[in-house]
RNA sequence: GACGCAGAUUGGGCAAUUGCUAUUCGGUUGCAAAAUCGAAUAGAGGAAAGUCCGAACUCCGUAGGACAAGGUGCCAGGUAACGCCUGGGGGACUUGUCGUAAUGGCAAGUUCACGGAAAGCGCCACAGAAAAUAUACCGCCCUGACUUGUCAGGGUAAGGGUGAAAAGGCAGGGUAAGAGCCUACCGCGUCGAUAGCAAUAUCGGCGGUCCCGAAAGGGAGUUCCGAGUUGCUCGGAAUCUCGGCAAGCCCCACCUGGAGUAAGGCCAAGUAGGAGGAACUUCCACUCGUUGGAACGGAGUUGUCCGCUCCGAUUUGUUCCUUGGGUAGGCCGCUAGAACUUAACGGCGACGUUAAGUCGAGAUAAAUAAUUGCCGCCCUGAUUUUCAGGGUACAGAAUUCGGCUUACAGAUCUGCGUCAAAC
RNA sequence: GCCCCGGUAGCUCAGCAGGAUAGAGCGGCAGUUUCCUAAACUGCGGGUCGGAGGUUCGAAUCCUCUCCGGGGUA
């Protein structure tokens, strides 16, 4: 596998991924409140690794900016993914990334620079409760079981 | 050369690094499907947008007839088709110029959803006498009366006034005053001729109530006058050119079956073969049955009716409706087409014909990118080699074409107008 | 992608086969009443009828374009 890619495989496709995420996940925002993620840990899949999808509300502006948002984070979050998938041993790790407080009015030109930083941010907030927190998953994993 | 307007074309370039999608080739894994790695090639628009029209394509199915509903609307052509385009015609407005007593003529530009208002219905507030079978406030004129400047009766619609709009315009005649009351011209209608495929134009005739008629004339309607008399009859005279709205209903001509690529087809996987409800009627014929015909009922025919099609059991069926559950994976459709480029020919033009050449995205929680550097263009400041900072539009394919509409920084070309300079 | 609705006062809605001051309820403000408040009563203000253009003498209403909001659809 690439060090730097995000092929088909690293995204999160199907229907039913995005229910188990959306209805399980945790959200989290970034510091200036701009961005936020939904994650969950599923053991259910087979697969190991990370999954990820960015989505864009579509009241958010016009369709040549949500592109450009979208291709932000994607390229944001290849460029650093080495964050998460040192830390993956078991099961798959599903994120969803969106915009939360940006939108083509308080942003009209969008960067880069103004898009990573947060990201980054975070990815290491997800790895860092994953890590802090090992007994928590083994709990909820143990109830899932019984 | 500068500025403005109109039209057409175009819609930043190069390099490096890291990525995504498709195709082809090669390697690895695998029985295969496929996965993965590497290389090469390709990878958003003039509007991809709005979804306002028209088609192709696909299915439903009978789409047949009548009505309804919707759309289009000067004429001709182009086109697969159109509400689009081209050419022609006509109107309106503006400017210039010529001219008249006045209406106007000619030229240029802009612009027009531009059939019918004498088929019918409806509406036209306020103001105004009167708003559509006309009417009479101020006036004007005549007659009479007397209180001599007013009243009464009548005529008239030129002028004033009202209004968005006042029942052809204008000049002359005419008159008590006036009026298509009469005449010329213009306008309007109609008929004919000429030109034109046609819209229409030009010329001529006729028309100031209509119909019949070649004409003379006859008939009818309306108004006025007179008589009989109380709502009609008789006699005579005269003769209505016509407001706007059809983006109100409507009439005429032409067009339209419905749904939409999530159409639709195939493969894989997979649960259930469920629950509830409705209908299953008569008659006739015979070769006596899974028969034929007629009526009736139900369902379908996506507005209604006719017509058409299917079904109508006597024991777990048939048809139809409602509802519950399971799948949400892959492939095809999916890009070579009413395609594009160039040339010749035909045509005023839109466009067409022929020949040669070209292949230019195909995604599906949805690729076509991110960052950096240099250059190009614009602006600002220092300065007048150059440097610094900022900006570089509108906007992202989703079955595909033809249009329309809307958004848009800059660049190039062509034409026209104004200004400046030179000859 | 495709197909439909809606936009009128701060809010919820009338008015839409055209006619001039665009209404109703709730809310707001002021007053009466009360020791004060609520309730009740009286009065008042608040509208480019989403925007632009057209038809008409006249448009919230009819027509065209456009902006915004909402819904449905295997």
């Amino acid at each position: 596998m690439k060090n730097y890619g995000l092929s088909k495989n690293e995204r999160i496709k199907s229907k039913r991924l995005f229910d188990i995420l959306y209805s399980n996940g945790k959200t989290i925002y970034s510091k200036n409140g701009l961005f936020k993620a939904v994650f969950y840990l599923s053991q259910d899949v087979n697969t190991t690794g990370v999954k990820v999808a960015f989505a864009v509300y579509k009241k958010a502006g016009k369709a040549v900016w949500r592109n450009r948002v979208k291709r932000l984070m994607r390229e944001s979050y290849r460029l650093n993914k080495h964050i998460l998938t040192e830390n993956i041993k078991e099961g798959t790790l599903l994120i969803s990334f969106s915009p939360n407080k940006v939108n083509s009015k308080n942003y009209k030109k969008i960067f880069l620079n103004d898009v990573q930083p947060e990201i980054v941010y975070l990815m290491q907030k997800i790895a860092e409760i994953l890590s802090v927190s090992p007994s928590l998953q083994n709990n909820n994993f143990k109830k899932s079981s019984e």
